[in-house]
Order: structure tokens, then C-alpha cells, then sequence
DNA sequence: TTTATTTACGAAAACGATGTAGTTATATTT
DNA sequence: AAATATAACTACATCGTTTTCGTAAATAAA
């Protein structure tokens, strides 16, 4: 199949190269006659543009870049769906990096994207990552960033996130409220602001209610499930083991529940538990899973809405904003009284 | 930011472009120290390549699109996971697209695949997807696909699945040896290869075990879940109601519980439920789920691996090759006695 | 009829990187 | 010393588009 490109039709149609291009593209000058025979010639022929040269020539891809830290976890794959689907709808094509939590794979996965291989970026930030250099130098290389969730204040442009300080607030509340005195907080990350946030909310709610802050039931989990196991696991069985426990993220609710099985520790009798998550499966689980669920595939949308926006328009600067949607909490089984 | 490119480094080093480019790429023809003031040069001003200028000129993109027929499946989200993860080793990028089990979106997003925007393809049919025209004129672009799960027998190429049948048959046969004597199979799409194998399995198994086939007890479900929860209630709801589900994928499984929730339907007691699932919350689940749990992840490494293995090779076609990894029965509480 | 305007097209220069085919020097061989 | 080889570079065409600037013919205005 020899390739089909703006020469060999021009050859075949007897004009030039120009003139097949701006017939294409419904040119006002060219005849009407001729516009037909071209674009009749294009699709017989099966012509399809070869992307990448428009791309040179016009410096715009027509792709953006989904970055997020992993996919065991329904928020980020509810949130990319978002996300693409607008995308989808705009005619643009989605890169996907997962960074795996590590900030020298999202640092290098930035470099790359640095010279115009998209348009615009839609991100959340790896847990590994403290330092923001490598997002200024892409931000400074024209491509402009949107965070979604985990969101990155130092950088000026738009961010969606949740209410999570006040999410926090509320589960932790939920939980004193329904009988817990003595709670853990499941940290993912001290470098995630969301997560310092929920934690902060969480302090809010106990020193609210009189409870003593105890740092030692906050509990620095990470990416590694079998050391969050091990880490859940001494909490659990510890003498005086906490009767409430707020998991920042779903993998680390899912794994205080098979702690939870193994030990045979009874959910909520002997424990409740409270969760950010967006599983499916959370009222079928046993107990259901009381959850703090993000609006995931809102936020995505929303993202990639404002940077369609923002493309849409010509290079000014993306606005600082700071659009925060709210969570709900969705009462069930593992907090009951 | 003004741009740096192999033109700019040539100005401010005083050599040619060329010079630049074959010093970039490490070629003999340019001087050690020459070498090495370019390559200092591109450092300290940040260069990276134009990844489109050398698309254009090698008509090689480094990059490879994923072509799902939805997110909402754990199988699909492992998959994808698993041929990202050798993509990102090959340092190649990766487009995601998402039918949305449409025949339509996959024939639009295939056209706009031909020019060679991707070097390969690795996908999933949609359930909507009858023919197959679309996909042999990508092939005959010149642009290779390799299939997983829902591969497309008609196609010569490498494709990716599970011993299907022998699941199939496997998980019937336990829905027997448990009891069940009425089992209503709950199915995706006619269309797809992989269900149409999985319920023959199932009526293997009920004729080995001497049981009548009753085409009313397939059920065809399909992408809608309302509509899917409406099948499935009225299926329960029914005087002769079933003693086992055998549930073609993930989310017919969690309809079929919610149902049964609904409907104060005991698991297993009066009614037993399998399927084939990825769910990591399956053992967590009320009750927890027998599932055939297929190596997802595995499969989406298998599929990259074959990919990048031909992309390595200079154009010969893609060999037809079959192969089909192991799926494993997980019992649990959904199928006891 | 002469001059301006419109219509419909073509030539050619980008976009940025690569690689072939020169072109100088310098070094080596005869 | 002349011929040849080698090292180290440069010029330029190329990939497939898009777009600016011409330009010729046809039409309208003077």
C-alpha cells in the first residue's frame, strides 16, 4: 500500500500541492468545482493527514498528557476518565505516565513532554515529590499544567482539588461521633498537601472534641502495600490498639480490612473504619465501607475543561485558579454505633 | 522562554547544524572535544529534542496506542497497567483510548490511527464491534495490532487471551459440585469471541453433568447497568428463579449482589454467584467472591513485549500467533454449600 | 480602452531533525 | 614531492504539511 499523501494526490489530480491542502481545508480560494474533485480523490484514495507534519508545522499536537501516580485506585482511574472523555470530544489525543508514587520518574517523564509533544498537561503529583523545578521548567516551556486532587500550591496556574480539610474534619467527627476516642490517621505521604490537609481536618475534629492529638497514631503509611500490612498489622495488634481508623486513601482502608479479617478483629464492634475512596464495591463489602467519596470523574472533567479553555485561547498566562469541589460522605456499615 | 533548538545551539557554538545533530547522536564523524562543548552547550540551555521533526523524518513515532473498551472493568485498568509498564521501559509513550464498547468510536479512533501516528496497537474489542474492516486496513497501514482478551479470531496476528472454555467449563462444573442445578449465565455481548467460549464451557459442563440446556437462562446483559440491573431483578424476581449466576464479567457480578441486596436474596444460601473478575476486593466482599480471576496484568506485558519484539524487527508481517495464558478459580464464599 | 479588482490557482519557504554527499584541511603512504 | 587516505566538519535535500506571497486570467470599474 504506497503512501497516500498531499503529493501523490496532487500528482493524480493534476494540481499543485497547495492546492490540494487548502482544498482540504475549505480554502475560500479555491473553486468549488476543484474542491470537490480533490476531497472526492481524498477519500477514494483513503487519504488521512499525516499528523506529526501539521504538528511541526503549526507547533500544536492536538494531545495532552494524563500524569497520575498509579492505577490500583478508583479515584485516578475515574478521574483519567473524565478527563478523556472530554478530550475525546475535543479531537485530542491522550498520553497516559504513571509515575508510581516516584519523583525521578515524574521528573523524567516531564522532561520528555518538555519539547511539544503536547499541548498541555493534566496531572497529580507523585507522593515522592518535593521539590516543583521540573513543573516550573515545563510551565516556563509554554506547556501549560493543571492539577487535579493532588494539587501543587507553589505553582501558579489551575488546580482542581476537594474540600479535604473539611472532609477530614467530617470523617473524623463521624467517627467520635459514633463512639471512637482513639483514632489513627493512614498517611500516604507528609509531602502531599491533600493528605496533610485531611490530617489537619482530623486534628480539627479531635481537638474540637476535646481529644487529646496523639502523634503516634499518626500512622506514615506509603506506596508499599506489604509494609502498609505490616504497619496496620502492629497497630492492630498492639496492646492498646486504636478503636477508630481514618485511611487517607481506598488501598489503605482495603488493607486495614484484611488486617482487620486476619486478626479477626470485628468491623465496626471492635473497630471502625473510615475511608477516601471511591470503590464500587463499598456498600457490598463486609461490613460496607463508610467512605468520604470524591467527585473523581467530575474533577477530571473539569480539568481537562479548563485546559481546553485555556488552549482554546491564545498564550496568555493560566489563571491562578483554585476551583474546589466538595466530597460527600456516604454513611455505611464499618462506622456504625 | 525563547526555544532551543538544533538551529539556536549551532548559533551560539559557531558549527553547523549538522554538527550539532551528529554530535548529539554520538557520531564519529565529529571531534571529541568538539563533542563535548556541543553537548555541554545543550545541557546548559535545556535542549530537547523536537519529537515530531524526527517522527517525520523516520516516520517513527515512539509511541503506541491502548485501545480499551472501558475503565470501569479492574481487568482492563491491570492490562493496561501491565503494557504501560513495558511501553514506559522501551521508553515509548502511550495513547489511551477508550470505545466505550462502541463499533463506532473504535472505527473513528482506528482512521485516526493510520497515518502513522502510533507504530503499533495493542486493544480489546468493543462489544458492538461485527466487523472487521477497520481493523485490516490499519494492518494494511502498516501499523500492527496485537490483541488481548477480546481478540478478533478473523485477523492474522499476535493476539493475547485466556483458556476461556476451560474456565468456562471449570467454573460451571463448581457451581454443580456445589449444589446448583439451574444456572443462568449472565453474558456481555454475542459478539465477543471470549464470551461466546466461556458459555461454551458452561454448556459443557452442564452436559457433562446431565443438565438440560435452557437457552432462557443465558441472559444477555450489555454496557448499560441500569438496564443490566433490570435483567438481572426480573431474573430473580421470577418464580423459577435460578440456583447459580455464572457472570460473564466483573460489573454483572457486583449488579447481580446489589441486586440481591435488593432483594434480600441470601449468597450462597439461596442463591450461588461466580465470575470472571479482577476485583482486589473480592475476598473483602459480603459475601466474599468466587472468582476466575485472569492474570491481567501479565497479559498487558505479554501483549507490549510481542509488540515492541516486532517493532524491533524491520517489516516482516506479524506472525498469527495464539497465546493463551491460564486464568485461576478462586473459591470463596459466594459458591459455598 | 485602460485600469482596478476579484477569482483561482501555484511556487516556495517554513517547521526541526537527520543523513547523504560533498569539502576542506591534515596525516599517511608511495 | 605527489598521491592518497583520513578526520572533522558543512551544505542541502528530505519528511508532509501549512501558509504567505505571487501571478495569470477573468471580471468589473473608470
Amino acid at each position: 500500500m504506497s503512501k497516500v499523501n498531499l503529493k501523490s494526490l496532487s500528482n493524480k489530480l493534476n494540481v499543485s500541492v497547495s492546492t490540494v491542502s487548502k482544498a482540504l481545508r475549505g480554502s475560500y480560494e479555491i473553486g468549488s468545482d476543484t474542491k470537490k474533485r480533490v476531497i472526492d480523490m481524498a477519500q477514494e484514495m483513503g487519504y488521512t493527514p499525516n499528523p506529526y507534519a501539521g504538528f511541526l508545522r503549526n507547533n500544536k499536537s492536538k494531545t495532552i498528557a494524563l500524569i497520575i501516580p498509579e492505577m490500583t485506585n478508583n479515584f485516578f482511574i475515574q478521574a483519567i476518565s473524565g478527563a478523556e472523555s472530554i478530550a475525546q470530544e475535543k479531537d485530542y489525543h491522550t498520553l497516559i505516565y504513571i509515575t508510581h508514587d516516584d519523583f525521578k520518574k515524574e521528573e523524567s517523564i516531564l522532561k520528555d513532554l518538555q519539547n511539544g509533544r503536547v499541548d498541555g498537561v493534566i496531572m497529580s503529583l507523585a507522593a515522592g515529590t518535593k521539590t516543583y523545578d521540573h513543573l516550573n521548567e515545563l510551565i516556563q516551556s509554554n506547556i501549560p499544567i493543571v492539577f487535579f486532587d493532588r494539587i501543587c500550591h507553589e505553582i501558579e496556574t489551575a488546580k482542581i482539588s476537594t474540600d479535604d480539610f473539611a472532609s477530614g474534619f467530617n470523617a473524623t467527627e463521624h467517627l467520635i461521633q459514633n463512639g471512637c476516642r482513639d483514632i489513627a490517621y493512614l498517611s500516604l505521604s507528609e509531602n502531599l498537601s491533600i493528605d496533610n490537609k485531611r490530617k489537619q481536618g482530623y486534628f480539627e475534629a479531635l481537638t474540637k472534641h476535646d481529644i487529646k492529638i496523639d502523634n503516634s497514631r499518626i500512622i506514615m503509611c506509603g506506596t508499599d502495600e506489604k509494609n502498609n500490612y505490616k504497619k496496620i498489622a502492629a497497630l492492630l495488634k498492639s496492646g492498646k490498639k486504636p478503636d477508630g481508623i481514618f485511611a487517607s486513601v481506598e488501598t489503605l482502608a482495603i488493607t486495614s480490612y484484611l488486617v482487620c479479617n486476619d486478626l479477626k478483629l470485628k468491623i465496626p464492634e471492635k473497630i471502625k473504619i473510615i475511608c477516601f475512596a471511591n470503590l464500587i464495591t463499598a456498600p457490598l463489602l463486609n461490613p460496607s465501607l463508610t467512605t468520604i467519596t470524591q467527585p473523581a470523574f467530575e474533577m477530571g472533567k473539569q480539568a481537562a475543561d479548563i485546559l481546553f479553555k485555556y488552549l482554546g485561547k491564545k498564550r496568555t498566562l493560566m489563571s491562578n485558579e483554585n476551583i474546589v469541589l466538595k466530597s460527600e460522605l456516604v454513611i455505611r456499615g464499618s462506622t456504625r454505633k
